[in-house]
DNA sequence: TCCACGCTGTAACTCAGGTTACAGTATTGC
DNA sequence: GCAATACTGTAACCTGAGTTACAGCGTGGA
């Protein structure tokens, strides 16, 4: 069976037996969601329980007011929605949304609750991987609050570039990437044309054909030269103000 | 016993019974940490496991380069220190650091996760907290990216003064009230002071004294009002720059 | 083939908020 | 009491980055 295939290889489910793994997947039924489809509210998350098949979802805390939003995860097959009600079943203020064309399967929350009881194996890789995304949320939140928009595009084309076989950020558009490090699209495009310019990465058609992950990493960690360079234009005395009545 | 009772109250412990909550705090030893020290460096986090007793605890990022640093949770008595590694024992690259004069009970990561095995209301305890710390992670970080600090503070204020009886934020600096909404000491000043300008809070040495909670939601939520403002101006002509030449 | 749509690139403008600097005020230890 | 320390208040300045506006490009449907 295919689906086991790729549910089995997910870290939800790392190292846990075959034969639970199927019989949770028998359990669950499959849903199809069109590209850019709301796939669950906040209500939703408390009574079922889903899981990416194929596609790409966006799990999004979004701004009433002015409609900007912050993508808090980006999940690919294999990887569970809502990882905080994994585990308590509680509500949480945040929406899921099909970035491509979604299959996932989806089932009881109670269902899940019952496996988590029974399966030690399932319990361990099912902590593994919610204390990964909550390492992974805490990562955004340092990284919002202690680093600029450059660095914060750097970190997330580090990220996803390392590994090979991981295309999550694959043909995403600007305004996507704007939504993973908090920003916005024009943001984006900015930091891009210059990182394109330095030869840091090549651009074709909107989308990212290669980095240079070494200068990448460089520029990541830029701050201290960046700040010590104002410092030094500051000691200079240089001024950019463009005012001169 | 009166560390019994501080920890049997704790959401860690929420509906465990008396007898393992005893058991467990038997098993660990009891720390003493000076106000201002560090308490626990990344690397601990992998083989201890702590809980704080008394006082307060802030769980910190920070920049390397410039020493900003982001506060994303704030510990009291019955709080557990790094909930990522609560689960699956991995280090976590945070830091913990006294605010108070702090006691804590410690003991080896390991006797933490047999218990979580053998029992199943700690297990439910533990899940429901560490899906809490989750969600008030991620409604930091959407914070961070989706409202600007004015709207911050007051959402950090609210939520800590909507409930009597959990005074965490009682006599902190200036500087620790901004590292937990991201920001920097003077700008927490500026806000603080115009809320006093227009009554919404009552300071007094420092000091927050008293808030008027409506206004405050109303603060927190003119982000709307503000940005129809704005294009108000704009629509009228108006312009602030300074530069006539 | 052509139009419509959604994407990207770029320039000009504005402002929130970070930065530096310094003064005023408690609190503590001696 | 007084120096030392650590906190808060305020002002002036500067920059990163959000906003508006618009042009160019590519693709898919009619």
């Amino acid at each position: 069976m295919r689906i086991d295939d790729a549910i089995a290889k997910s870290p939800l489910f790392a190292h846990v037996d075959r034969q639970t793994v199927s019989s949770i997947v028998r359990s669950l039924s499959a849903e199809s969601h069109p590209e850019g489809r709301l796939i669950m509210g906040a209500a939703d998350s408390v009574s079922s329980f889903r899981l990416v098949v194929e596609g790409r979802v966006k799990i999004v805390r979004s701004n009433s007011h002015d409609g900007r939003e912050l993508t808090l995860w980006l999940l690919g097959p294999g990887d569970g929605f809502d990882v905080a009600s994994l585990l308590d079943g509680r509500p949480h203020a945040v929406t899921a949304w099909a970035l491509d064309h979604v299959r996932t399967l989806a089932g009881p929350m109670a269902l899940w609750r019952d496996w988590l009881d029974e399966s030690r194996l399932l319990r361990l890789a099912a902590h593994r991987y919610v204390g990964q995304k909550l390492r992974e949320v805490g990562d955004l939140a340092g990284d919002l609050a202690l680093h600029d928009t450059s660095v914060r595009l750097a970190h997330l084309l580090l990220r996803h570039f390392r590994r090979k076989e991981d295309n999550l950020l694959r043909d995403l558009p600007q305004r996507e990437l704007a939504a993973l490090i908090g920003s916005v699209r024009i943001v984006v495009s900015r930091h891009l044309a210059q990182m394109k310019r330095q030869g840091i990465v090549e651009l074709r058609g909107g989308a990212i054909r290669s980095v240079d992950l070494k200068r990448l990493l460089a520029e990541a960690e830029s701050e201290l030269a960046r700040s010590e360079a104002n410092v030094g234009r500051k000691a200079a005395g240089l001024r950019s103000g463009g005012c001169e009545s």
